[in-house]
RNA sequence: GCUGGUGUAGCACAGUCGGUAGUGCAGCUGAUUCGUAAUCAGCAGGUCGUGUGUUCGAGUCACAUCACCAGCUCCA
């Protein structure tokens, strides 16, 4: 048989496990933790019988710090084991930055709980045990782990496929059922951290037991785990929950209730520039303005949809049960009080394709427990339209509506760190969705091509059960500073509500055709796009979106009325600006403003005053001179003007 | 909704074994008129999230409730 490992290759006769054959050609290091035998990650001591391409990885590879993680999170069960042996072992697999088991156990497990689990752990690795794997027939696995009172296991088991091959991996006393691979021994776990402890369903169903888990991460030096436990903490510095607050962006007041944030003057004055932006630039772009309810009665509810598949998230005002009296729900959606506008009077293809556009304000009755600061929130105001369309359009301004997006989230910044879903139904769960399976193939194959078209293949996921219930989406997501993924922008395409609605136009032919419709936003909603925006920035936001852009300092008083005529002079050009005239020595405003993270101050002395100039300082750069007013005026407002991302 | 944690002045925090609440910053007043991240002094500020209970006595103990935080589930 011909082994490859890259460039270099090695003949064998007789079966070799991975790790000798790499380390007759010298290609094994203590960094070498698993290796993708033929396209399949394989441990170290797997045996190869046959022809393989065979590529090494070590934690530098995703492979290898998959295998590395898994092992670590072995090594958690192994321990708890060994503190608290009743416990039940569920699953424990590795994750993005780390691992999590989740365990059944009476006892609540305590940060102090944690700390000595963890010392569990680091006498395991001590102790140098090899990890070693065996294969069970189904009935002796299953008996195997009834023996172990192991229930968990016992269920996963016999949910495998007949066929499953049933792998067990055994460290000294410890036995855990597991595809594996996993690493040599436990030694090489030397930098291991558990970081939190939290519940979890069992399956992930709210209906199952919840189960207690135990995240961690692992790394293979003391100091890279030190490194990423010190980022974790910088990220944490950026959180617009805390950032937010600090910097009196919002706040939130417990009699008001949860998820209703009040907007400070800085948030409220950031969201008016950018709603004002999106607004201007949609129109731009052929958007019509429209201003909507913010409440229905509950029948217009029942036609769109929503009064069956999502009276939980509504607030409704009066008995959604007594059909005797008038009832009503504020509104959780747009789509149908935008669908009025067009339904206004008769449209024929000629008004088509029409592009609603609205500022639309909604409230959804979120779970208490899904509340976060400015991200999650029960009301919240959406860049919010619907395009109705012609089949012909439908390529088109689908492009347009996925550029708007691009354009808008390109000017924040926030682009680059966004990534892409593709969200489809299931067809398995018929009772939540509306329309046909073929109806569904038919968007989904159509969106499809689009996605491939605009974005390329493979640059986005595909999202099962993620669908609206009206038709697929594409999911435009980011992370917070938590790691948390959640939906910016959403485009989607619907087939369903407009026949719903009577929606009609009369075409070339004079005959009546139901139009297609693409629900978006451009911007997403404002409340959780600045939460990411602080985020991003740490809470500098850049100078065209900064709530207040230039704050002017006067010295002593001679200079007072100077700063404000100058400020005034900002002002009429458009500038947000203050003036300091606080009886406090310059150092004490510079600092207040640096705090603030006010993009701009201008310290006006004696000296800017009598030649008409204004000493710059820069948040970012500190001093950076003394400049004619005319020329600070055009420096301004270029950044501003552009769009500047860097001031 | 579920699991765990937190809640003391505007903010950051201290408050021992249950004995009647403190520090710093911010605020206000006065003095100081000052050149690139904190001038000095004085004053004021609290139903210890809320409620009920235990107790001679509760910030401290118990129960309930509200809000905030992390995670799970959910997210049109």
């Amino acid at each position: 048989m011909k082994l490859n490992f890259g460039e270099q290759s090695l003949v064998k006769n007789e079966p070799i496990t991975v790790y000798d054959a790499a380390n007759e050609l010298g290609l094994v290091s203590r960094a070498t933790l698993c290796a993708v035998v033929n396209g399949t990650v394989r441990a170290l001591n797997y045996e190869l019988d046959g022809d393989a391409d065979i590529r090494l990885c070590t934690f530098d590879d995703e492979e290898g710090k998959k295998v590395f993680r898994h092992s670590a999170s072995h090594l958690l069960a192994q321990a708890m084991k060994r503190l608290y042996p009743d416990t039940k072992l569920a699953i424990g697999p590795a994750i993005e930055n780390g691992f999590y088991y989740d365990f059944d156990s009476e006892t609540p497990f305590t940060p102090e709980a944690l700390k000595a689990i963890e010392d569990e752990m680091k006498k395991i690795v001590r102790e140098n045990l090899r990890i070693e794997r065996f294969e069970l027939p189904r009935a002796e696995a299953i008996a195997f782990m009834r023996e172990k009172d192991e229930p968990y296991k016992v269920q996963l088991i016999e949910e495998l496929p007949d066929d499953a091959v049933i792998s067990f991996y055994r460290q000294g006393e410890f036995v855990d059922l597991c595809a594996g691979p996993h690493l040599f021994s436990t030694a090489a776990l030397k930098a291991v951290k558990l970081t939190q402890c939290t519940g979890a369903y069992w399956k992930g169903d709210q209906k199952n037991k919840m189960l207690q888990r135990v995240y961690g991460t692992a790394f293979p030096s003391k100091d890279e785990l030190k490194a990423y436990l010190e980022r974790v903490e910088e990220a944490k510095k950026r959180d617009h929950n805390k950032i937010g607050r600090e910097l009196e962006y919002f706040t939130t007041v417990d009699t008001v209730g949860q998820g209703l944030p009040i907007l400070l003057p800085k948030g409220a004055r950031t969201i008016q520039l950018l709603q004002r932006w999106v607004e201007d630039t949609e129109r731009r772009r052929g958007y019509l303005l429209t201003k909507t309810p913010l409440m229905a009665k509950r029948e217009f509810f029942k036609i769109s949809g929503h009064w069956d598949h999502y009276l939980d998230g509504m607030f409704v005002i009066g008995d959604p049960y007594d059909e005797e009296k008038e009832c009503f729900a504020l509104r959780p959606m747009t789509c149908p009080f935008q669908y009025q506008v067009f339904l206004n009077k008769k449209r024929s293809y000629r008004d088509l394709p029409m592009r609603l556009g609205e500022t639309s304000t909604l409230f959804r009755n979120e779970d208490s427990g899904e509340m976060h600061g400015l991200i999650r929130v029960r009301q919240f105001t959406i860049s919010e339209g619907h395009l109705i369309l012609r089949p012909d359009q439908l390529a088109e301004e689908f492009k347009g509506c996925l550029q708007l997006a691009k354009d808008m989230l390109s000017a924040l910044g926030l682009w680059e760190d966004c990534y892409f879903r593709f969200s489809q139904w299931d067809p398995n769960r018929t009772d939540k969705y509306e329309g046909t399976a073929e109806q569904w193939n038919k968007a989904q194959s159509v969106m499809g091509e689009l996605l491939d078209e605009l974005l390329g293949k493979g640059n986005y996921s595909i999202g099962i059960d993620e669908a609206a219930f009206y038709g697929p989406k594409l999911d435009i997501q980011m992370r917070n500073v938590h790691g948390k993924e959640d939906t910016l922008v959403t485009i989607q395409i619907d087939m369903l509500l407009a026949k719903k609605f009577g929606m009609e136009y009369t075409d070339s032919n004079d005959e009546r055709v139901t139009p297609y419709i693409i629900h978006r936003t451009s911007m997403g909603c404002y409340e959780r796009t600045l939460a990411l925006l602080l985020e991003k920035y740490a809470g500098a936001l850049p100078m065209w979106m900064a709530p207040e852009q230039i704050r002017i300092l006067p010295i002593g008083d001679e200079q007072e009325s100077y700063a404000q005529s100058l400020a005034d002079r900002l002002e009429d050009a458009g500038m947000r600006v203050t003036v300091d005239a606080r009886n406090e020595k310059i150092g004490y405003k510079i600092r207040a403003a640096q705090l603030e993270k006010i993009p701009y101050m201008l310290v006006i002395g004696e000296k800017e005053m009598s030649e008409g100039s204004v000493a710059v300082r820069s948040r970012k750069t500190g001093d950076i001179g003394t400049m004619p007013v005319d020329e600070f005026f055009a420096f301004a407002k270029k950044q501003i003007d552009e769009k500047d991302l860097n001031n």
